[in-house]
DNA sequence: CTAACACCTACAGTAGCTGTAGGTTCAAGG
DNA sequence: CCTTGAACCTACAGCTACTGTAGGTGTTAG
């Protein structure tokens, strides 16, 4: 009944890696699991929802910090859910500012891809654009927000 | 004539930090600059626009190995730019799989947000979702390339 | 002359893992 | 029963591209 996995059998049904499992535990995010007599972690069909989970919103470009929070949300299940969303509405946003952004550096990279004609570096446009960007463009390369994860 | 700025002078002019700029010249992206009497970096005019041109293609998310690149080409300016071009539309086809990547990542993002109607966290779809990703879901997170820098 | 500020080196820390070294445990085959 | 090889253990270094800090030196304005 109780079925206890190994690390490693863990780790494939969650589809990261071995150490993957053991950093999450070491920062916290998952808790120590017990041990064989050999001192091997066993990890019980609980704790693998719990990978998963983190697995997940990884996934979907959460922070640890977040999934952090969202873990303990989801230990209190009488509260209101507002906290959640609010958490799941930021990396919303988080990801369209990212688009945003990245839209902006594709034009600006089509851009200067298209306009070579294939010659000598010196006349080349992709050197010369990368050399001589003025604030008389339209983009500004503005800053995005912190970083998606890309496991 | 030959006006050469302190350090503080070049981050201001480049728009980044004074570390920066040392941490370019450590990892031999700029060339080490003479020295004033005081042991001060002395940077002229072409260090500057050399500067100018990491800072607009880190803008751009090039890596700094292909920055780097590009500025060893850059000194054969008789050579074609099909090594120019290449790096280029490398970037560009970068940036295009991480907005692909990013709009999957949205889509289900909205559809967890939509769905939650705000009761208890026990019913919250947010965490619903992000307990019980399984196969059958459309979208199977397919893993970006490297990274984008956001500075 | 001195206070404030810019500069110097060297190193630690950020996020989220991933890889390696050097050693133990486990399961299967002979 | 013994051996072999895979899987496990800890501890730590390394990745990207910076950014921050400590502790000291140089420069400049009043
Ligand atoms: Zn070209
Ligand atoms: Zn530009
Ligand atoms: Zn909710
Ligand atoms: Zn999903």
């Amino acid at each position: 009944m109780a079925t206890r996995l190994t690390i490693g059998r863990a780790a494939e049904a969650a589809g990261c890696k071995v150490q993957t499992i053991r950093y999450y535990e070491q920062i916290g995010l998952l808790h120590r699991p017990p041990r064989s007599e050999g001192n091997q972690r066993l990890f019980a069909h609980e704790d693998i929802r719990r990978l998963a989970f983190i697995r997940h919103a990884r996934a979907l470009g959460f922070p640890l910090q977040a999934i952090r929070d969202l873990l303990s949300l989801g230990d209190e299940p009488d509260q209101p859910c507002e906290a959640v969303d609010a958490i799941a509405r930021a990396q919303l946003g988080d990801v369209e500012q990212r688009i945003t952004y990245l839209q902006a550096l594709r034009s600006e990279l089509k851009r200067m891809v298209e306009q070579c004609r294939g010659g000598r570096i010196a006349d080349c446009r992709v050197i010369e654009v990368l050399s001589d960007h003025t604030r008389r463009e339209m983009f500004d390369h503005a800053v995005p927000r912190s970083g998606v994860g890309s496991p």
